[in-house]
RNA sequence: CCGCUCGUAGCACAAUCGGAUAGUGCAACGGCCUUCUAAGCCGUAGGUUGCAGGUUCGAAUCCUGCCGGGCGGGCCA
């Protein structure tokens, strides 16, 4: 629809630059948007606003010129100039409703596009070392992430979901050393107890099954414990892979996977830590000082250099960070989104400034990131800081057994990744009838309850059977609800491009509460009634399929009964 | 002190990267079930978008300054 108007509106403005009343200006695509409020039509552009300067026109006088000069066609019923020069087009009956057949043609596959062309994209995101259960932060991120990756494969993209982690540096000894000493009996109370040992009564868990020679199998690996106390080496992989074990089962109950596991020691066996350090030299952005060797990142955009090498011979952090996206680019990922929390934000100047100094030609906003902030729980009115299992912070695993898989992942993934977050528990719990999640999930199970009161009608009292008789649908609420359904492979495509997960979730609260009111307002099922019943039902299984493929694209279930 | 980021109704968040009268849920108040799921609907009330300037047809959005929250600022990761 958007785009038969684009096409009318860019001949009409043709038609002004043969007459000369118009400049020809080149890249112009005229912007054409869906209005707010119902009076204003049903879509609108400013591009007589836009105009006006050039053309030295007054723009409401632009907007009549542009409106005369559009050419004659079936779609439009009327036009109206509007404000200071906004040209408002209300479409007639047919044109709102005829996305029915559109979705029901196209099924899960309905707001789908293929700007992508299969080109390839990765997501990395969670990243968490396995030093302990997934918190909070890493739920939004997995959230965030996969909802991105959604997105993307939604548009076209091949997406590639990786999980970066490091199974070999001081954190992991801490851990090794942590368990080590619950094996040995002692408690983070007694003196020699490891300075910053983890505290978690997951410690614990772990020096047992450690003890008891059990066999973890995680996604990227399997071993067997040992049962030796003394032998370090060997709590320490049993560790990480119980660890590792532990976030699959969490990341599986929310419903995320991921294609790859990459290891941050492999890019010390295989030689790319170094191989990166030697191209940085060779290209000249290195000095020696102090007996450390520096990169030049202040001529990246870094408000100062960085080192890469300490006095003592071993790298600093962002080393294998600058040589893991070097990886990533040999390995052809056109886009890569790193997906992380907003403490880690000082690293994308200086990963980006890495690769830029490696004078590969890789572009300089290349990685793009996204960055969520911080996440507080609230419950019973005052902050949650604690959880006994983790000993410091509140787990992932704590909210999906305290507000479900659904809520968790609609709250988590429902706002603006920028803005802090504060998770009330309350809400989420007293909800049960107040939350979002479920009035979305309220209509799709409403949908799909009048189909199966439509169907003790009679057999053919089906949603495609009434896709001959979409004239019928004239009132106010069913075709706002169609035009409604009709944005939103937009709102795909718009999420997708600006990163942001959460436009589907508030477009996803728009379509139920349009559902619900027209459910209050019109009785869809009416034996007398037959062709305009059946009329209805298509527009509600409709609006069924677009709430399932949106809460598809959030990871959330779309439940047939309630 | 410096950098990044955020500041919208009592609370939690939106606002289609500059558009029209700033929206939605919770909380508050008043209505609607002998009818397809009342986990719903309809209505009322609630705002100087932190503050002060600037840019233009038009600002919650962009710029400057200030105030406040968060996160960073190590040859830690």
């Amino acid at each position: 629809m958007k785009e038969a108007l684009t096409s009318l509106l860019d001949q009409a403005i043709k038609a002004l630059i043969a007459k000369e009343q118009v400049p020809e200006i080149p890249d112009l695509v005229p912007q054409i948007d869906h209005t707010k409020d119902a009076s204003h039509g049903d879509l609108a552009t400013n591009l007589a606003m836009v105009l006006a300067k050039k053309a030295r026109m007054a723009p409401r006088d632009l907007a009549a010129a542009i409106i005369d000069a559009l050419p004659t066609n079936d779609l439009i019923a009327k036009t109206e100039i509007a404000g200071p020069g906004f040209i408002n087009f209300f479409l007639n009956q047919a044109s709102h409703v005829e996305v029915v057949r559109s979705i029901l043609k196209n099924g899960p596959k309905f707001g789908s596009s293929n700007s992508g062309a299969g080109r390839r994209a990765q997501v990395e995101f969670v990243s968490a070392n396995p030093t302990g259960p997934l918190h909070v932060g890493h739920g939004r991120g997995a959230a965030i992430g996969d909802s991105l990756s959604r997105l993307l494969v939604a548009t076209g993209w091949s997406v590639h979901r990786e999980f970066y982690y490091n199974d070999a540096g001081q954190q992991i000894a801490n851990l090794a050393r942590s368990v080590q000493a619950r094996a040995q009996g002692l408690t983070p109370e007694d003196s020699n107890w490891p300075e910053d040992g983890y505290r978690g009564t997951y410690i614990t868990d772990l020096a047992t099954a450690y003890q008891n020679k059990i066999t973890v199998s995680a996604a990227d690996r399997t071993i067997t414990a040992l049962g030796d106390i003394d032998n370090l080496a060997a709590i320490r992989d049993f560790a990480v892979a119980w660890l590792r074990r532990e976030q699959d089962l969490d990341l599986k109950a929310f419903g995320v996977r991921f294609d790859e596991y990459f290891l941050e020691s492999a890019l010390y066996e295989s030689g790319e830590v170094t191989d990166t350090v030697t191209a940085l030299e060779s290209a000249g952005h290195t000095y020696e000082e102090g007996g450390a060797l520096w990169l030049r990142t202040s001529d990246f955009g870094d408000d100062k250099d960085r080192v890469m090498r300490k006095k003592d011979g071993e790298y600093t952090y962002f080393v294998p960070d600058v040589a893991y996206h070097f990886n990533k680019w040999q390995r052809g990922f056109e886009r890569v989104i790193n997906e992380q929390g907003a403490d880690h934000h000082s690293t994308i100047t200086r990963v980006r400034a890495g690769l830029q100094g490696l004078a590969k030609g890789i572009p300089d906003g290349w990685p793009e990131y996204v960055l969520h902030q911080m996440v507080t729980v609230m419950r019973d009115g005052a902050e949650v800081k604690l959880s006994k299992r983790a000993g410091s912070y509140v787990t992932l695993r704590d909210l999906i057994e305290w507000v479900g898989k659904d809520a968790t992942r609609f709250f988590l993934a429902a706002r603006s990744a920028s803005s802090q977050l504060t998770f009330d528990i309350d809400l989420a719990l007293s909800q049960s009838n107040e939350n979002p999640v479920f009035y979305i999930q309220y209509a799709h199970a409403r949908v799909c309850s009048v189909k199966r009161k439509a169907l003790t009608e009679g057999a053919d009292w089906t949603p495609e059977a009434g896709l001959d008789y979409l004239d019928t649908l004239t009132t106010s609420e069913e075709l706002a609800l169609a035009l409604l359904l009709a944005k939103f492979p937009d709102v795909v495509a718009s999420a997708a491009q600006r990163l942001e997960p959460h436009d589907v979730a508030n477009y996803l609260r728009e379509v139920a509460a349009a559902f619900h009111g027209l459910y209050n307002a019109h009785k869809l099922i009416d034996e007398d009634n037959k062709n305009q019943s059946l009329a209805r039902i298509s527009l509600a299984e409709a609006t069924r399929q677009v709430i399932a493929n949106g809460l598809d694209l959030l990871g959330v279930s779309a439940p047939e009964s309630m």
